[in-house]
DNA sequence: GACCAACCGATTTTT
DNA sequence: TCGGTTGGTC
């Protein structure tokens, strides 16, 4: 049993205690995953269960990816039939075989957060509620709350109703769960407090799931809100052979529902729990292991553990102070190429970020030094519009009763149908029980409801619709994407669209979207794919330094981190502060604690004394958290004179040491880092080198149009082709 | 329905 | 400062 000799003994003594609840405090870099994985092994290669016997859930796709290989990697077979997945995902799956007890048919649709909007919309519009006032998206987020909570309309706490519609939440809540059922649909929040509501009604299904499932794993426990605490609880109920997994001191999701106390009460929910601490560190050094054990220390409430290393020392953390926010990513960018000089990759550094705006700083000095860089996160893939576009369609093709479906996509691309022909149909619907928009639309067209253009175009539509509607079944679900792409003249828009640089990503968003598809045998398989799964593997950039938020840094490492931004306000974040006071202020910390785990070798922590904040600058103190970092792995580093006058005379303690003063030569004030002529009079030459504040250097490649409209063509290195207004180019020589 | 000016707001984000 | 949304105009 090799993959057992490679574990550690707390490691083995969390795989080999398969009976009883178990709780396994996994400190950061302690070797989790090959503990979970390795448990999962354990318990089928005992025999202690099928695998149909064994749930596993995590709570990102990504990580359920991972889990799954690495358990077929260690059974050396595919893990078919395992229930390994995300909680939504396996709750779906359990929810489809019980949807008529629901009040649904078992494919119901399940809608993301766009769909929802769109329904609550409706809603509040025929109440009368001003939108302006009460937006949807605002009341899309106090259910999702709610049903994180586990709670049905009828069981929110009347002093929970808020101030929205003055007061009348509760009653939106109850009218929206009232249309989701007639929609046949479900949202993310719905999979699980449903499938909860199955069990507590028919105790005997319940019942059938907890004999079924004789080991739970659960992963990131320490992320898991109330209804999947519940969920959890209600599998757990009888054989009590439940293993959760986590880090109370890396809990940073409370502000999406996510109980620390979860896992702190973990002992109290399940008596006479095992409770096993990894505590062996294989990640960082020991200066850096220091430094978070440090600040960590300062929260209150957690299982007290303490990571150690039989690595060395290591480099001590490095705090620099800067004179403010450009400066600060000019050092970073400076000691990435001083890493790189010296034979290291851009790929072994990442700046992690408390605000995903803050990357804006960097990526202004990257571009300028023709770093290469990527920020990680940002807009998922079927987040993207023209997807989302896409899917509607298929969705229409599939499912003809999809009335967000169609209200998405009616006028895209254009037919004329403004907000008159939609209220139209949409009235005609209403009259009519149990008829779809699609079908009132149909009525519409043929009854002569509609006038105009719109007419015309929404009876080719119809006609296109039904047509898809006929292939939906036996047709690749690619094939049948490309021809609805081609066919409802999406492509055409896009291909006639001004925007042509957006419009071609967007086509090769397309393509992709297809390409995707080619695994999938039919539609509805797809889709639900898709519903579930937000997330596409990202291509890896080997070569570039990674950008990212530190909640995006989660569970990933690095060998030099650098985390700019270290500042009063920001991190720890004022809004944090203000929302939730001292909690907040140890999920910051414990945000602090994430992100400084994330290094293995080098940890670079930065803080200018002046940062750009909505458009004008602010004077900004050093975080709470450096003062919270033991003296003796740390090494303070000022970079300006001006810096160095602001700490000095402030007297702040541990600052001013003096050590290593400004070191690199930029300009105090931020100017061009190149000396250029303004070639604005001289006019362009082909094929000179030019420098662009925002795209950086490149080489001027042609010239188009004369005067006013003439054009300039320039292949930029690392922004690639643009092409730039002569009169508004502002080129400079390089 | 397209276009543009004015306006507002601005952590973190998965499923 | 910037970008997304809205409201007015044609």
């Amino acid at each position: 049993m090799t993959y057992l000799d490679r574990l550690n003994p707390p490691q083995k003594q969390a795989v080999q205690t398969t009976d009883g609840a178990v709780l396994v405090l996994a400190g950061a870099g302690t070797g989790k995953t090959s503990v979970l994985t390795s448990r999962l092994a354990y318990i089928l290669m005992q025999g202690f269960a099928m695998p149909n016997q064994v749930l596993a859930v995590t709570f990102t796709n990504k990580a359920a990816r991972e889990m799954t290989e690495r358990v077929e990697d260690l059974l050396q077979r595919p893990a078919a039939g395992m229930w390994m997945g995300t909680f939504h995902a396996l709750a779906a799956r359990i929810l489809r075989r019980h949807a008529e007890l629901v009040n649904r048919d078992s494919n119901f649709t399940i809608l993301d957060m766009d769909d929802q909007a769109r329904l609550l919309k409706q809603i509040l519009a025929d109440r009368g509620i001003d939108e302006k006032q009460h937006p949807a998206k605002t009341l899309v987020h106090i259910i999702s709350s709610w049903k994180d909570n586990g709670w049905l309309p009828e069981e929110v706490p009347t002093d929970h109703a808020g101030k929205f519609a003055g007061g009348r939440a509760i009653e939106l809540y109850r009218e929206y769960q009232a249309r989701l059922e007639r929609l046949n649909a479900c949202d993310f929040g719905d999979l699980l407090l449903l499938n909860l509501v199955v069990w507590k009604r028919y105790p005997d299904i319940a019942a059938r799931y907890q004999q079924q499932f004789k080991y739970i794993l659960v992963d990131e426990y320490q992320d898991t809100n109330v209804v999947q605490y519940l969920w959890l609880r209600m599998l757990a109920m009888g054989h009590g052979n439940i293993c959760v997994v986590g880090d109370d001191d890396q809990s940073i999701y409370g502000w999406r529902g996510a109980q620390v106390g979860n896992i702190l009460r973990f002992e109290k929910d399940y008596p006479g729990a095992a409770v096993i601490r990894l505590e062996q560190n294989y990640r960082s050094t020991g200066h850096i292991l220091n430094a978070a054990a440090s600040l960590i220390a300062h929260n209150e409430n957690r299982h007290d553990k303490t990571l150690w290393t039989e690595d060395d020392h290591g480099k001590p953390v490095e705090i620099h102070t800067t004179w403010d926010d450009r400066e600060e990513a000019r050092i970073v960018a400076g000691e990435v190429e001083a890493h790189v000089s010296k034979g290291g990759s851009y790929a072994d550094c990442a700046i992690l970020v408390r605000a995903a705006a803050q990357t804006r700083s960097f990526e202004e000095q990257f571009v300028q030094q023709a770093i290469p860089y990527q920020v990680v996160g940002g807009l998922k893939f079927y987040e993207r519009k023209e997807i989302r576009d896409a899917l509607a369609y298929l969705r229409l093709a599939a499912v003809p009763q999809d009335d967000l479906a169609l209200e998405r996509i009616i006028n895209t691309p254009k037919r004329g149908v403004g907000d008159g022909a939609l209220n139209t149909i949409r009235d005609r619907s209403r009259g009519l029980l149990q008829t779809s928009l699609f079908e009132a639309l149909e009525l519409c067209v043929n009854e002569g409801a509609i006038t105009g253009k719109a007419k015309t175009n929404l009876q080719d539509f119809v006609a296109m619709l039904k047509g898809w509607q006929l292939l939906v079944r036996d047709w690749p679900p690619s094939q049948l994407m490309e021809k609805i792409l081609e066919e409802s003249g999406y492509v055409q828009m896009l291909q006639e669209d001004k925007n042509k640089e957006e419009a071609k990503g967007r086509l090769d968003n397309l393509k992709e979207l297809v390409r995707a598809m080619e695994e999938y045998d039919d539609v509805p398989s797809f889709l639900e794919h898709v519903s579930l799964v937000m997330d596409v593997e990202p291509e890896e950039n080997q070569r570039a330094v990674m950008m990212m938020t530190v909640h995006a840094a989660k569970g990933l490492e690095f060998d030099t981190v650098f985390l700019p931004g270290f500042e009063e306000g920001l991190f720890p974040h004022q809004r944090s502060l203000n929302e939730t006071g001292e909690k907040g202020l140890e999920e910051e910390r414990r945000l602090a604690y994430v992100a400084i785990t994330r290094a293995r070798r080098r940890l670079v922590i930065l803080h200018a004394s002046s940062r750009r904040l909505y458009g004008s600058y602010q004077p900004s103190m050093p975080s709470r958290f450096l003062a919270e970092l033991p003296d003796d792995s740390i090494e303070y580093i000022q970079n300006t004179t001006a810096a160095m006058r602001t700490w000095g005379a402030g007297g702040q303690g541990g600052y001013g040491s003096g050590y290593g003063a400004r070191r690199s030569n930029a300009p105090l004030f931020g100017s061009a880092p190149i000396e250029m002529d303004d070639m604005a009079e001289q006019g362009y030459e082909l094929g000179s080198r030019v420098f662009h504040d925002k795209f950086g250097y490149g080489r001027i490649k042609r010239f188009e149009g004369e005067g006013n409209a003439r054009k300039i063509i320039v292949a930029f290195e690392k922004a690639g082709e643009k092409k730039l207004l002569a009169s508004l180019a502002n080129l400079r020589v390089a």
